[in-house]
DNA sequence: ACGGTTGTTAGGCC
DNA sequence: AGGCCTAACAACCG
Protein backbone atom coordinates (compact mmCIF):
# COMPACT_ATOMS: atom_id res chain seq x y z
CA UNK A 1 0.00 0.00 0.00
CA UNK A 2 2.35 2.57 0.79
CA UNK A 3 4.31 4.49 -1.34
CA UNK A 4 5.21 8.60 -0.80
CA UNK A 5 1.40 9.94 -1.36
CA UNK A 6 0.04 6.98 1.30
CA UNK A 7 1.98 8.44 3.99
CA UNK A 8 0.50 11.42 3.12
CA UNK A 9 -2.58 10.41 3.67
CA UNK A 10 -1.63 8.50 6.54
CA UNK A 11 -0.48 12.01 8.35
CA UNK A 12 -3.86 13.64 7.15
CA UNK A 13 -5.53 11.90 9.57
CA UNK A 14 -3.23 13.40 12.82
CA UNK A 15 -3.92 16.66 13.17
CA UNK A 16 -5.20 15.97 16.39
CA UNK A 17 -3.20 14.32 17.85
CA UNK A 18 -0.56 16.70 17.59
CA UNK A 19 1.00 18.77 20.80
CA UNK A 20 -1.17 16.13 23.06
CA UNK A 21 0.29 14.00 24.75
CA UNK A 22 1.45 10.35 24.75
CA UNK A 23 0.46 8.23 27.82
CA UNK A 24 2.14 5.13 26.73
CA UNK A 25 3.35 2.93 23.58
CA UNK A 26 3.22 -0.32 23.16
CA UNK A 27 3.39 -3.03 20.22
CA UNK A 28 5.68 -5.86 19.74
CA UNK A 29 8.53 -4.05 17.33
CA UNK A 30 11.52 -3.09 18.71
CA UNK A 31 11.10 0.11 20.73
CA UNK A 32 12.70 1.97 24.16
CA UNK A 33 8.86 2.27 24.75
CA UNK A 34 10.08 3.96 28.15
CA UNK A 35 10.95 6.70 26.53
CA UNK A 36 7.35 7.41 24.95
CA UNK A 37 5.44 7.96 28.54
CA UNK A 38 3.81 11.07 29.64
CA UNK A 39 5.78 13.23 27.15
CA UNK A 40 3.90 15.68 23.87
CA UNK A 41 3.67 14.64 20.72
CA UNK A 42 5.23 18.19 19.08
CA UNK A 43 4.17 16.98 15.61
CA UNK A 44 3.61 14.59 13.02
CA UNK A 45 5.48 14.47 9.82
CA UNK A 46 6.66 12.49 7.45
CA UNK A 47 9.91 11.79 4.97
CA UNK A 48 9.42 9.48 1.72
CA UNK A 49 7.68 6.51 3.23
CA UNK A 50 8.14 7.41 6.65
CA UNK A 51 5.60 8.99 8.74
CA UNK A 52 7.44 10.70 11.52
CA UNK A 53 6.51 11.24 15.15
CA UNK A 54 8.70 14.66 16.55
CA UNK A 55 9.31 14.51 20.08
CA UNK A 56 11.60 16.85 21.46
CA UNK A 57 14.98 15.72 20.97
CA UNK A 58 13.75 12.99 19.40
CA UNK A 59 11.55 11.02 16.92
CA UNK A 60 9.90 7.90 16.00
CA UNK A 61 10.00 7.05 12.06
CA UNK A 62 7.56 4.51 10.98
CA UNK A 63 7.82 2.61 7.86
CA UNK A 64 4.73 0.40 6.14
CA UNK A 65 7.31 -1.75 4.32
CA UNK A 66 4.68 -3.73 1.82
CA UNK A 67 1.47 -4.67 4.01
CA UNK A 68 1.72 -2.09 6.74
CA UNK A 69 -1.63 -0.57 7.48
CA UNK A 70 -2.74 2.21 10.01
CA UNK A 71 -5.65 2.48 12.18
CA UNK A 72 -7.03 5.62 14.54
CA UNK A 73 -9.18 4.63 17.25
CA UNK A 74 -9.51 1.38 15.77
CA UNK A 75 -8.15 -2.17 16.40
CA UNK A 76 -7.23 -5.13 14.51
CA UNK A 77 -7.96 -8.83 16.39
CA UNK A 78 -4.10 -8.90 15.59
CA UNK A 79 -1.48 -7.03 18.05
CA UNK A 80 0.11 -4.11 16.64
CA UNK A 81 3.64 -3.82 15.30
CA UNK A 82 3.36 -0.24 17.06
CA UNK A 83 0.68 1.92 19.19
CA UNK A 84 0.86 5.39 20.51
CA UNK A 85 -1.63 6.17 23.23
CA UNK A 86 -3.74 9.22 24.35
CA UNK A 87 -6.16 10.10 27.03
CA UNK A 88 -8.88 10.17 24.12
CA UNK A 89 -7.28 8.32 21.66
CA UNK A 90 -4.62 5.67 20.08
CA UNK A 91 -3.21 5.21 16.62
CA UNK A 92 -2.54 1.52 15.85
CA UNK A 93 0.15 0.44 13.44
CA UNK A 94 0.14 -3.26 12.23
CA UNK A 95 3.45 -5.15 10.37
CA UNK A 96 5.02 -1.37 10.47
CA UNK A 97 8.58 -1.03 11.54
CA UNK A 98 9.90 1.86 13.57
CA UNK A 99 12.96 3.40 14.53
CA UNK A 100 13.48 5.92 17.54
CA UNK A 101 16.00 8.72 16.33
CA UNK A 102 17.76 11.28 18.10
CA UNK A 103 17.54 15.10 17.50
CA UNK A 104 15.43 16.14 14.98
CA UNK A 105 14.04 15.06 11.35
CA UNK A 106 15.89 17.96 9.46
CA UNK A 107 19.42 16.40 10.95
CA UNK A 108 18.65 13.04 9.72
CA UNK A 109 16.91 13.33 6.40
CA UNK A 110 17.28 15.49 3.34
CA UNK A 111 14.08 16.92 2.48
CA UNK A 112 15.06 18.06 -0.93
CA UNK A 113 14.92 14.60 -2.60
CA UNK A 114 11.37 13.84 -0.97
CA UNK A 115 8.61 13.82 -3.88
CA UNK A 116 6.19 14.60 -1.48
CA UNK A 117 7.47 17.58 0.06
CA UNK A 118 7.51 21.55 -0.84
CA UNK A 119 11.24 21.36 -0.44
CA UNK A 120 11.77 18.71 -3.55
CA UNK A 121 14.42 20.55 -5.16
CA UNK A 122 14.18 19.32 -8.70
CA UNK A 123 17.35 20.84 -9.37
CA UNK A 124 19.61 19.44 -6.86
CA UNK A 125 18.39 15.93 -7.79
CA UNK A 126 19.06 16.90 -11.31
CA UNK A 127 22.87 17.38 -9.84
CA UNK A 128 22.92 14.44 -7.93
CA UNK A 129 21.86 11.66 -10.41
CA UNK A 130 24.82 13.30 -12.65
CA UNK A 131 27.29 13.22 -9.88
CA UNK A 132 26.72 10.32 -8.22
CA UNK A 133 24.50 7.97 -10.20
CA UNK A 134 25.66 8.17 -13.61
CA UNK A 135 26.15 4.76 -14.06
CA UNK A 136 23.01 3.89 -12.58
CA UNK A 137 19.94 2.66 -14.32
CA UNK A 138 17.14 5.35 -14.33
CA UNK A 139 14.67 2.72 -13.66
CA UNK A 140 16.76 2.03 -10.43
CA UNK A 141 17.22 5.03 -9.29
CA UNK A 142 13.65 6.16 -9.07
CA UNK A 143 13.25 3.55 -6.61
CA UNK A 144 16.34 4.24 -4.69
CA UNK A 145 15.21 6.32 -1.22
CA UNK A 146 18.33 8.42 -1.51
CA UNK A 147 17.46 10.06 -4.14
CA UNK A 148 13.74 9.70 -4.78
CA UNK A 149 12.17 9.10 -1.30
CA UNK A 150 8.67 8.32 -1.85
CA UNK A 151 8.94 7.06 -5.16
CA UNK A 152 7.27 3.30 -5.36
CA UNK A 153 6.88 0.66 -8.14
CA UNK A 154 4.08 2.25 -9.26
CA UNK A 155 5.40 5.78 -9.20
CA UNK A 156 8.26 4.85 -11.14
CA UNK A 157 6.76 3.05 -13.87
CA UNK A 158 4.13 5.61 -14.55
CA UNK A 159 6.91 8.16 -14.78
CA UNK A 160 8.82 6.56 -17.12
CA UNK A 161 6.11 5.84 -19.21
CA UNK A 162 4.98 9.36 -19.50
CA UNK A 163 8.01 10.98 -19.88
CA UNK A 164 8.77 8.43 -22.50
CA UNK A 165 12.44 6.83 -20.76
CA UNK A 166 13.46 3.10 -21.18
CA UNK A 167 14.04 2.17 -17.25
CA UNK A 168 16.99 0.59 -18.41
CA UNK A 169 18.78 3.89 -19.58
CA UNK A 170 22.02 5.04 -17.94
CA UNK A 171 21.35 7.94 -16.22
CA UNK A 172 24.86 9.66 -17.74
CA UNK A 173 23.21 8.86 -21.49
CA UNK A 174 19.50 10.38 -21.00
CA UNK A 175 19.74 14.16 -22.08
CA UNK A 176 19.52 17.02 -19.26
CA UNK A 177 16.48 18.08 -20.78
CA UNK A 178 14.89 14.45 -20.45
CA UNK A 179 16.61 13.65 -16.99
CA UNK A 180 14.79 17.10 -16.18
CA UNK A 181 11.27 15.93 -17.33
CA UNK A 182 11.29 12.23 -15.79
CA UNK A 183 11.94 14.44 -12.22
CA UNK A 184 9.22 17.14 -13.09
CA UNK A 185 6.83 13.81 -14.09
CA UNK A 186 7.94 11.71 -11.06
CA UNK A 187 6.60 14.47 -8.65
CA UNK A 188 3.50 15.43 -11.05
CA UNK A 189 2.70 11.28 -10.74
CA UNK A 190 3.35 11.18 -7.14
CA UNK A 191 0.81 14.14 -6.59
CA UNK A 192 -1.82 12.38 -8.81
CA UNK A 193 -1.08 9.34 -6.68
CA UNK A 194 -2.37 11.04 -3.68
CA UNK A 195 -5.55 12.69 -5.68
CA UNK A 196 -6.50 9.23 -6.33
CA UNK A 197 -6.40 7.51 -3.16
CA UNK A 198 -9.57 8.98 -1.70
CA UNK A 199 -11.21 7.66 -5.08
CA UNK A 200 -9.95 4.16 -5.06
CA UNK A 201 -8.37 4.75 -8.31
CA UNK A 202 -5.01 4.56 -7.96
CA UNK A 203 -4.19 1.21 -9.93
CA UNK A 204 -7.01 1.56 -12.00
CA UNK A 205 -6.29 5.09 -13.64
CA UNK A 206 -2.71 4.36 -13.69
CA UNK A 207 -1.04 5.34 -16.77
CA UNK A 208 1.05 2.23 -17.92
CA UNK A 209 1.47 -0.41 -14.20
CA UNK A 210 -0.89 -2.97 -14.50
CA UNK A 211 -2.23 -2.17 -17.53
CA UNK A 212 -2.06 -4.85 -20.76
CA UNK A 213 -1.61 -2.33 -23.41
CA UNK A 214 -0.45 1.00 -24.12
CA UNK A 215 -2.91 3.13 -23.88
CA UNK A 216 -1.02 5.24 -26.70
CA UNK A 217 -0.51 2.53 -29.26
CA UNK A 218 -2.44 0.09 -28.43
CA UNK A 219 0.47 -2.80 -28.42
CA UNK A 220 1.47 -4.94 -25.56
CA UNK A 221 3.22 -3.44 -22.37
CA UNK A 222 6.59 -5.18 -22.03
CA UNK A 223 6.16 -6.59 -18.38
CA UNK A 224 9.32 -7.61 -16.89
CA UNK A 225 12.00 -7.16 -13.63
CA UNK A 226 14.72 -5.63 -14.98
CA UNK A 227 17.22 -3.48 -12.80
CA UNK A 228 19.00 -3.91 -9.88
CA UNK A 229 15.62 -3.94 -8.22
CA UNK A 230 14.28 -6.83 -9.98
CA UNK A 231 10.70 -4.79 -9.46
CA UNK A 232 7.99 -5.61 -12.06
CA UNK A 233 7.62 -2.59 -14.58
CA UNK A 234 5.52 -2.24 -18.19
CA UNK A 235 7.34 -0.43 -20.76
CA UNK A 236 5.98 0.65 -24.30
CA UNK A 237 8.66 0.03 -26.81
CA UNK A 238 7.25 2.96 -28.98
CA UNK A 239 6.73 5.39 -26.60
CA UNK A 240 9.86 4.86 -24.33
CA UNK A 241 13.17 5.71 -25.58
CA UNK A 242 16.17 3.60 -24.53
CA UNK A 243 19.11 5.89 -24.39
C1' DA B 1 -7.35 -21.21 -2.88
C1' DC B 2 -3.45 -19.51 -4.01
C1' DG B 3 -0.19 -16.51 -6.32
C1' DG B 4 1.22 -11.94 -6.51
C1' DT B 5 2.43 -7.53 -4.48
C1' DT B 6 2.41 0.38 -3.62
C1' DG B 7 9.10 -2.64 0.46
C1' DT B 8 13.28 -3.28 2.89
C1' DT B 9 16.84 -5.71 5.45
C1' DA B 10 19.98 -9.40 6.73
C1' DG B 11 23.04 -12.74 5.66
C1' DG B 12 25.64 -15.77 2.56
C1' DC B 13 28.66 -16.30 -1.16
C1' DC B 14 31.89 -15.31 -4.27
C1' DA C 1 35.42 -4.82 0.48
C1' DG C 2 31.59 -4.93 -1.81
C1' DG C 3 28.28 -6.49 -5.29
C1' DC C 4 24.86 -9.75 -6.12
C1' DC C 5 21.59 -12.99 -4.70
C1' DT C 6 17.93 -15.11 -1.79
C1' DA C 7 15.07 -15.47 2.11
C1' DA C 8 12.43 -13.44 5.40
C1' DC C 9 8.74 -10.72 7.11
C1' DA C 10 3.42 -10.58 6.73
C1' DA C 11 -1.63 -9.18 5.02
C1' DC C 12 -4.76 -8.31 1.57
C1' DC C 13 -6.87 -8.86 -3.08
C1' DG C 14 -8.93 -11.11 -6.83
Amino acid sequence: MPEGPSIIVFKEQLPDFENKTVTEASGYGEMPKERLQNIRLRRVDSFGKNLLFVFDGFFVSVHFGLFGRMLVNDRKKVNPSFALHFPDGEINFYVARTKLHEGAPESVYDFRTDIMRPEFDADYVQGLLKSNYAEANIGDALLDQNIFAGSGNIIRVDALYLSGIHPDSKIKDVPAAKLQEVIDTTVAVAQDFLLRIPLGTVKKEAAAYGKKNCPKHDIPLIVANPGKTKRKSYVCEKCQQRY
